[in-house]
DNA sequence: CTGGATCCCACAGGATACTG
DNA sequence: CAGTATCCTGTGGGATCCAG
């Protein structure tokens, strides 16, 4: 039958969409910047190089897991270098590579675009939860 | 006991954490943009107003759900404002406000940063995967 | 036409324990 | 110390039906 449904129509322009996404730079960095811990983890770096640990403990309530994810993702992207030392116990250092301060940046950017305009957004925030409130 | 497992400490770490985070603007904002959706809807008004269906038809693939839900939530923010017409068929048009199109702005930026170091990470990417796959 | 309400499931991500 | 493997839960988000 050569009609579909509603759903089936929507569910293949996701698919496609999805695709298109996908190859569209904007939307894989915006992905990238989206991540909770990434953006966390290129802040803790971005003053300087730290050990797995001590990032685990300045960035407070990460698991190992993530912690590991979100390294080998920036890793991979070309964010952060990775260097280990075969000592006794072994040492790895983390810091990030030139297009991984050029993120940090961006990060800094956004940051200061939030400061800004945030007072904007709690009155607007307030108007608009008061006004549904008096009724 | 005074004494806490690991376990306790790091709960107690990560909810403190989150309240910090939470009261961040910084991170707000963050929130705010890494949803895939607004950033969707945000892009799509940034030519001019559309009407509820016309967003869902031009987004393609996002459900009633997160459309409204999304929509709500910008308009909350002061991001966008919607107007309604009570015609015949109700007429609800978006569309966004100077703070939205101050995001907009943002994003662009944003864009433009993918768009020129899109290649230094597609090439970290390759090389990444390369060097692991050849052993 | 524009949504609100509800159900439901996949999957990201946290806790935990174990290994080089 | 620096992870890896496993399990398990919370929740984001899609499908569906209903209402103004």
């Amino acid at each position: 039958m050569a009609t579909m449904t509603a759903a089936q129509r929507r569910e293949q322009a996701r698919v496609e969409y999805d695709a298109f996404l996908k190859s569209c730079p904007t939307n894989q960095l915006l992905d990238r910047i989206s991540d909770k811990w990434v953006s966390l983890v290129v802040s803790a770096l971005a003053p300087g190089p730290l050990r797995y640990s001590d990032l685990g403990r300045k960035i407070a309530g990460v698991s190992p897991k993530m912690l590991t994810q979100t390294l080998r993702s920036l890793e991979r992207d070309g964010l952060l270098d990775r260097t280990v030392t075969p000592s006794v116990p072994v040492r790895v250092d983390y810091e990030l590579t030139a297009l991984g301060q050029n993120l940090a940046l961006l990060l800094t950017a956004v940051k200061d675009w939030a400061e800004t305009h945030f007072d904007e957004v709690r009155e607007a925030r307030e108007r608009y939860d008061t006004e549904g409130a008096d009724s």
